[in-house]
Formats: structure tokens, sequence, C-alpha cells
DNA sequence: CTCTTGACTGAGG
DNA sequence: GCCTCAGCCAAGA
């Protein structure tokens, strides 16, 4: 059993470390995993850190399947770029077929 | 301890 | 289907 005293922070990257490549999931989905429903909002806080922690926060989109974070990223259309890269269908800042490049960590895991 | 902020989500109109 | 309101929880000042 993980102590409660366990960075809420590190979950999420562990988890946003384990989406696989041309995948991506939601803050909830995370939030869920880590058995904090209610604590989407935390898991996107958490992000703020992503970039030290190697975590490809990118793949990391809100329940709708829009970038709503990639104005943390360097450029504006950074975000949309690298997924793209990986095969996503991106379109103002609206990921196509959210539904099929969906990872659920809870299925999957 | 109290207040504010936030890369969210669900419900209601 | 879009817009708005309220709830939720953790971290920082």
């Amino acid at each position: 059993m993980q102590p409660k005293t366990l960075n809420f922070f590190d979950k999420v990257y562990e988890v946003a470390k384990l989406i696989p490549y041309g995948r991506v999931t939601s803050y909830g989905a995370i939030a869920t995993y880590l058995g904090a429903a209610r604590s989407a909002r935390m898991v996107g806080y958490a992000m703020n850190g992503s970039v030290s922690k190697d975590v490809p926060a990118h793949r990391v989109v809100n329940r709708k399947g829009l970038l709503t974070g990639k104005q943390h990223f360097e450029g504006t259309n950074l975000m949309q770029q690298l997924l793209e890269s990986e095969g996503v269908t991106v379109i103002d800042n609206q990921i196509q077929d959210f539904k099929k490049v969906f990872w659920n960590p809870l299925k999957e895991l």
C-alpha cells in the first residue's frame, strides 16, 4: 500500500510516462487512476514541472480532446505538432478521432 | 490557519 | 451541441 505521503505529482508523472506512442489521455483519467477522480485539476497543475520530469505532457489533454495546455508549451503550436508527429491528427487544438487515440490507464493498466 | 489559483469535470439551460 | 455555474482538491503566499 502506498502511503498517502507519496507526492501526488509524482504519481501523475509516472502515469504520464506510461502513455504509449500515438496515444493520448485525459486529466480526469489519470486522476481517477490515482484514486483522485475529483483532482483532475491537480493533474494539470502537476504538469507544470513535467518539463523537468521527462513527461510527455503533450499527450495529456482535457476530456474533450482539446489542447487546453498548449499555452504552457514554448510555442503556440508545439504541442499540436508533437502529437501530429506521433500520428495523432490535431486540428485547431482539437484532437481528431479522440476516442480512437484515447488511452485509458484504468483499462490498459 | 485562511485565501487564491488552476493544463478539469459534470450538470443545467 | 455550446455556454455558464458550481464543486472538487492540492499547493503556494
